[in-house]
Order: C-alpha cells, then sequence, then structure tokens
RNA sequence: GGCGGUAUAGCCAAGUGGUAAGGCAGAGGUCUGCAAAACCUUUACCACCGGUUCGAAUCCGGUUACCGCCUCCA
C-alpha cells in the first residue's frame, strides 16, 4: 500500500510518489530562535516527526531538513534586551529547542542548517534571481518581484490582485510594488551583518528556505512542510523564489499542521494565555504531551487545557498497562514454541490496521484507536487459563513498534524495585496466605505512599508505579 | 473585501453516499478477601434550512456560529 497524503498545492489527497525510489527528501521550516518554543511550535515538531518515522519503517531512506532562522529582527532585538550578542542567543535557544523537542520524542534531523552557516548559498541564489530579472536592488535592499512570476498565488489559492486590494500592504518608499518582499536587507548602523554585492547587510525571511533547501536536499524535494499560517506568505514566496530560479516545481507535496488553541482561544501574548514547552514538560509527561497531540489529525485544529492532557494520560497508561500486564504473565505462561497460529494471524492484523490508517493522510486519531483495540484483545488474552510466551511477545512487540512509530517508547522505563520493597511484597503475600487482611491491606497503603500499586492476580502480585 | 478552516454523545475525537470507530467520564454486571487491573452490557434527533439520490453526518445550494491567513506568529 503506498501512502496517501493530502497535498496543500492541489488541496487533493494523493498517492505519494518519491522522486527518487525508496527515498523522501523532506523539509520542515524550523523556528526563529529568540525565546523557548511555546506548545504550538512544539506541534509540527511532533507532526512531521512523526511522518517521518512512519516513512522510516516503510522502508525510506529519509532525508529531514529542519532549519535554523538565527539571525532576524526579533533575534536582534532580543540579544539588545538581555545584553547578549546574537550568536550567543541563537545558540542558547537552539540548543533549548532540541532539548524541549527531544523531550518529545523527536529525532534529530539530518540537517539542522542556519542561516548564519548558509550565507555563501543564500547570497549566490539572490544574485542568481537579481540575474534573472525577478529581483532588484535599490540602496542596498534587494527585493523580488511576485508579479514576475506566473504561479504566484497557487499554495494559497490567493490571486494577485486580490492581495493588492487587501489595502493593508503598505506601499513601502524603495518598493517598485507593494506586494514585492526583501530578500536582502541593509543593515542599520551597527547592526551585525554580511558583506554582500549588494553591502553589508542580511537575508530576508523567506530566501533561507529556498537557499537551505536546495543546498541539502535539490532543487525539487518531496514533501515540504509546517504550520498553516506558513502558507501565505512565507511558503508561497519560497515557492516563487525557487521556481523562478531553478525553473522546475520545488516541492512535490505541501503539508500544513492546524492550529492550537488554548482553552478555545488563540494563543496570543496579549491573551497572556501562552504555554512554553518546557513548561509543559516539566509539569507533565512528555510522552502524554506527544500522544495528545497526536490524538487529533494533524490538520485539524486542537484545543489544549489541562483537563485534556489528564484525559490523554489516562489513555496512553491503558495501552502502557496492557503491555506491563503482558510482561507480568510471562513468568506463569508456557515456553512452548507449538501452532498459535489463531492468535499470531489475530496481532498481524493489528499491525496492517494501523498501517491502513497511517497510510490515509497520517490519521493518527485512527491508529490509535488501533492501539487500544490490540490492548483489548491483549486483555482478553492475558484473562486466559494459559498462555504462551510466543504470543504474549507477540503482542508486546506489536505495540513497542506502533507506539514507536508514534515516537513513543516503552522499553525506556526498565526499572527495578528496591530490595526493601521486596520484603514488603513478600511479608503480605504471607499475610494474604494466612488470612492476615488487615496486615496486607496495611503493607499495600504503606507501599501506596511510595508510589508503588499492588495489584493481586491470579497469577501473583503485580506492581506498578502510580 | 479576498482566501481558507471548523461545527458529530457530558468531554475529546474518527468517519467524505448505505442508516454513527475509539478514548475519557457515567450507569449496571462479572472477577476479587477487599482493592486494582480487566472483561461484558449500556449512553448520538451528526449546527440549521432546502435540494440531489432508492438511500446523506458524508454531495449541491443557502443560513448561523466560531476561528485562521491576507501584518516576518507553528
Amino acid at each position: 500500500m503506498s501512502i496517501k497524503l493530502f497535498n496543500t498545492l492541489t488541496r487533493e489527497k494523493e498517492n505519494f510518489k518519491p522522486i527518487e525510489s525508496g527515498k523522501l527528501k523532506m523539509y520542515v521550516c524550523g523556528p526563529t530562535v529568540y525565546n523557548y518554543i511555546h506548545i504550538g511550535n512544539a506541534r509540527p515538531a511532533i507532526v512531521f516527526d512523526t511522518v517521518r518515522r512512519y516513512f522510516e519503517y516503510k522502508g525510506y531512506e529519509v532525508d529531514y531538513v529542519l532549519n535554523f532562522t538565527d539571525v532576524d529582527d526579533k533575534i536582534i532585538q532580543a540579544a539588545e534586551e538581555s545584553g547578549e550578542d546574537v550568536r550567543t542567543l541563537a545558540d542558547r535557544f537552539i540548543d533549548a529547542y532540541l532539548a524541549d523537542v527531544q523531550a518529545l520524542g523527536v529525532k534529530r534531523a539530518t540537517y539542522h542548517p542556519r542561516v548564519t552557516e548558509t550565507m555563501d548559498e543564500i547570497i549566490d541564489f539572490i544574485q542568481g534571481l537579481v540575474d534573472k530579472g525577478y529581483a532588484y536592488e535599490v540602496e542596498g535592499d534587494v527585493y523580488f518581484k511576485p508579479r514576475s512570476f506566473e504561479g504566484y498565488g497557487k499554495l494559497s489559492q490567493q490571486s494577485i490582485d486580490e492581495l493588492r486590494v487587501g489595502a493593508r500592504i503598505q506601499v513601502g518608499e524603495k518598493k517598485d510594488d507593494p506586494l514585492d518582499f526583501a530578500l536582502w536587507k541593509r543593515a542599520k548602523d551597527g547592526e551585525v551583518a554580511w558583506d554582500s554585492p549588494w553591502g553589508d547587510g542580511r537575508p530576508g525571511w523567506h530566501i533561507e528556505c529556498s537557499a537551505m533547501a536546495k543546498k541539502y536536499l535539490g532543487e525539487t524535494i518531496d514533501i515540504h512542510a509546517g504550520g498553516q499560517d506558513l502558507t501565505f506568505p512565507h511558503h508561497e514566496n519560497e515557492i516563487a523564489q525557487s521556481e523562478s530560479m531553478n525553473d522546475q516545481p520545488f516541492a512535490n507535496y505541501w503539508m500544513h499542521n492546524g492550529y492550537i488553541n488554548i482553552d478555545n482561544e488563540k494563543m496570543s501574548k496579549s491573551l497572556g494565555n501562552f504555554v512554553l514547552t518546557k513548561d509543559l514538560i516539566d509539569q507533565h509527561d512528555p510522552q502524554v504531551l506527544r500522544f495528545f497531540m497526536l490524538s487529533v489529525h494533524y490538520r485539524h485544529p486542537i484545543n489544549f487545557t489541562e483537563e485534556l492532557l489528564d484525559s490523554a494520560k489516562i489513555s496512553l497508561e491503558r495501552i502502557k498497562t496492557a503491555y506491563h500486564n503482558l510482561e507480568h504473565r510471562k513468568q506463569t505462561s508456557m515456553n512452548l514454541v507449538d501452532s498459535q497460529e489463531e492468535w499470531l494471524a489475530k496481532i498481524k492484523q493489528f499491525t496492517l490496521d494501523f498501517e491502513k490508517e497511517m497510510d490515509d493522510d497520517f490519521n493518527t486519531a485512527n491508529a490509535i484507536s488501533v492501539l487500544f483495540d490490540l490492548a483489548k484483545e491483549a486483555n482478553i488474552y492475558l484473562a486466559e487459563e494459559q498462555t504462551h510466551t510466543s504470543i504474549l511477545e507477540a503482542f508486546q512487540d506489536t505495540i513497542v513498534t506502533l507506539l514507536g512509530i508514534l515516537g513513543i517508547d516503552l522499553e525506556e522505563e526498565q526499572e527495578l524495585l528496591d530490595e526493601e520493597i521486596e520484603v514488603l511484597i513478600e511479608e503480605r503475600n504471607e499475610a494474604r496466605k494466612n488470612k492476615d487482611y488487615q496486615r496486607a491491606d496495611e503493607i499495600r497503603d504503606l507501599l501506596k505512599d511510595k508510589s508503588i500499586i499492588l495489584e493481586d492476580t491470579a497469577q501473583g502480585v503485580r506492581w506498578k508505579r502510580g
């Protein structure tokens, strides 16, 4: 089965066809590093990491590029306020970004290019556009002329003339046309700057992605992704730049994730409801946050509240519990490898169902529901009088693999109990044998205070951290 | 003004033509010394109006509500 994905460019779900068989070239717009990221930034990181993981699961060799915008107005301003130089500040927030997304189970990109380290390619790119007549220089600034690019507006379905009617676009004194946007900005006095054919300055925002995508992935890439708000003007401008320059399609597929609201309101500084990813990670299990993000289709809006996160925690717990209960049951299962074809076939089917949902435009909400079905089936199997180790392991392997595609690692937590606690559990077993339930409950409560939850089963005592 | 999105049970959320997945919460039951975990049963006039169709949450038209982009905010 091939992967189908919704292409913003055509507004349709399309069968994915790679440029090069078995390979995926993917570019995701990364953060401007002037602050800690909020959960709105965390969504594309998680969503597209999951897309990447799924392609890898399907056997693709993935080149994944996520850039850092490490110089721009906001960074310069932030650096002034904190008294750091631009480089130091950017380094600090790149580290913070990587730490945040790593906690969320996001893999490192194949390449993490930075604007300041791609300057030669950016300048060459701009020069090329000037040479081809798509851009012009005025007093040290360089502007791109969208009107010179025939396909302008094809991604965001904007008509170039309607944009003009928009009336909010001010005519900059230096621009020929209000639609023109900056490729290169002349440096103000004392600002950090790079030497260029047009004098000291720095790149405009959109050009970096065109230059970086070309440098690391080539002139045409498979998937370009980012948040919905980037569709216009950022991605539209990238297309105009790259296709004007390279005379071929920039990206075959465009993916955009939906917004996040906080308590049903847009997250904004004025509302004071900004939620930083790092704060959330401190207060909650990051896996729960990831699971929550994936419980809604990536193109739909998602509403964030503490209550919903709690609910997601309990939901994920259900799957994890099934996994741990399978583990516990291994102690009393049979080690035979005889034919259990029926169960194995059943288990195999869950993987197929999961893939079917992921193939359909990465429907993680449905994929998760397959995991719940799997957990239920495992629980039913656990209730059998006699179990086979091979079946228990098949269940476990499936849970680990499928959750792994979603970026949730189950096997990271293999902890042991303190001896002291084991002694208490043993004492309680004795007490129960002697029907001294008072003492047994005492010990259970005692351990509960230490966050150890005991569960009595037909196969002996089971424990977990609570 | 232009472009686009969303409206499904108490809450969350799938579902793009054949009479509503799943999770959380609730109710009843089974199991258990009690609990926990689990299993079984149970909970929907799919925003509104009209149309197409043998048949629509799903397609078309209209209405309402909320939201986003058009301002270097994912």
